[in-house]
DNA sequence: CTGACTGTTAAGGAATTGTTAAGAAACCTT
DNA sequence: AAGGTTTCTTAACAATTCCTTAACAGTCAG
């Protein structure tokens, strides 16, 4: 059963810091790089395609947009290098980070290959953990820079995001994650009307599917924890979380 | 043996006060570390340039005037003493301060770094927070104030990063490395999460490899040690010292 | 008063964290 | 260098919290 999702409203893309699968695309012409990495990357939750030449990864890369590319430097037909400067042509993929698999003796093409813009170069042997490591890393500094102000004061209520909790008249209150994000991106805009696609859509992701119900659940945690007054329905429109 | 510093002893900042920026230029050849550390710099505030080795460091230099240059000492081409030693050479750079990153394995080259004007090394793996700390320590060592407490109080558990030990109600426990470093590093910002991600990053460093879930069993150690009360879990988000 | 929408509750399942123990690795000591 | 000790990491399993769903109750506008 799935949930509607909104064709709405303007994406805000203030909060992507959830856990919204990564997809990553791996080009390398040895299927068995290939999969040694695909079974790494599905296995720390990464969505993965492959391809064996550039060419394939092109074609591949436009429909998946994918959020990492890893490039294997030396490719028959089309290189590494290539590859990665036609990649970077694509104005969908401008976000999307590039990560050469390099051979330690390969270092030649190390200048080449950020001159092209590539956003990282690991060489190979290939160590699985620390490969995972780093692409983790990768994803989680990036995240990191949209990160919004963290403090929001209305009245009485204290909403803290560096310690997850909030202070209602002094009193410390816990909420579980989903709560207090929710409480959170409705006080960051207060009086604004979100629809409850929104609030999936900003809250939980643009790739998770719940029914849009479940918002109403939380919301009335959420009352029940804080009281009444701060969130406000707007039938058959959403909620919002109304100052003063 | 350590650090200090000789030679350009005068104060070359005075107007601290008006919070002016400081520039760093990074040298290493590995990408990755370059943007770790740009990552981390620019959010302290400096401003930031980088070099992948010594001969392009000494150009950019030129024209950037750097306050402080960290030099990874093993590079291909020319190595981090000689670099140093060029940049010692160019005189608009009289007042700037040269770090060394430096290999835990690659001490011999101790006394040549500062045989060549060294004002300090930093060890690697990297631990973005301590560098952090030690690079605004030395802009602001002619400033009255401190480097960063190396005691920590609250309530009735001491901290003392001199001896490695903490006290609490007057009786003295001695911590194991990891445990102790994981709770100071949590106590120096009361209240605020962090990520098991996070703690791997500055405790840990930033080219080991260890699984996530390591943190947990030093959380419970640590726990079991000090009790329960100290460190507070953030479901979904990660561990907190929670003050009071 | 009726239909669409929202509120509320509780159960089950999914996801995250807690805990333990065993083997590696690091560290001393002799 | 060998042996003993401590510390660190991993893996497996247990415990817990949180999330989602579904079902039913309540409300409001027309």
């Amino acid at each position: 059963m799935h949930a509607f999702l909104g064709t709405f409203g303007q994406i805000h893309i203030l909060n992507m810091a959830h856990k919204q699968m990564h997809k990553v695309l791996v080009v390398d012409d040895e299927e068995p790089i290939l999969e040694l990495l695909r079974y790494n990357l599905e296995k720390s939750g990464y969505e993965v395609k492959t391809a064996l030449d550039g060419g394939k990864a092109i074609d591949i890369a436009k429909k998946f947009v994918p959020d990492l590319v890893l490039l294997d430097i030396m490719m028959p037909k089309m290189d590494g290098v290539e590859t990665c400067r036609r990649l970077r042509d694509i104005p969908e993929l401008q976000k999307t980070f590039v990560v050469f698999l390099t051979a330690r003796s390969e270092e030649y093409s190390e200048i080449a290959a950020f001159d092209v813009g590539a956003d990282d170069y690991i060489n190979k042997p290939i160590k699985p953990r620390a490969l995972m490591s780093r692409i983790s890393a990768l994803f989680r500094r990036d995240s990191k820079k949209a990160s919004p102000a963290s403090t929001i004061v209305i009245g009485e209520l204290i909403i803290d995001r560096t310690s997850y909790t909030i202070k209602l008249m002094g009193k410390e209150i816990n909420l579980p994650k989903k709560e207090f994000e929710l409480l959170f991106f409705l006080a960051q805009n207060p009086n604004k009307v979100y629809s409850r696609e929104d609030l999936l859509q900003n809250i939980w992701g643009s790739d998770v599917y719940v029914l849009v119900r479940t918002v109403d659940v939380h919301i009335r945690k959420v009352r029940e924890k804080i009281g009444e007054q701060y969130i406000t329905t707007v039938k058959g429109v959403g909620y919002k979380f109304s100052a003063a």
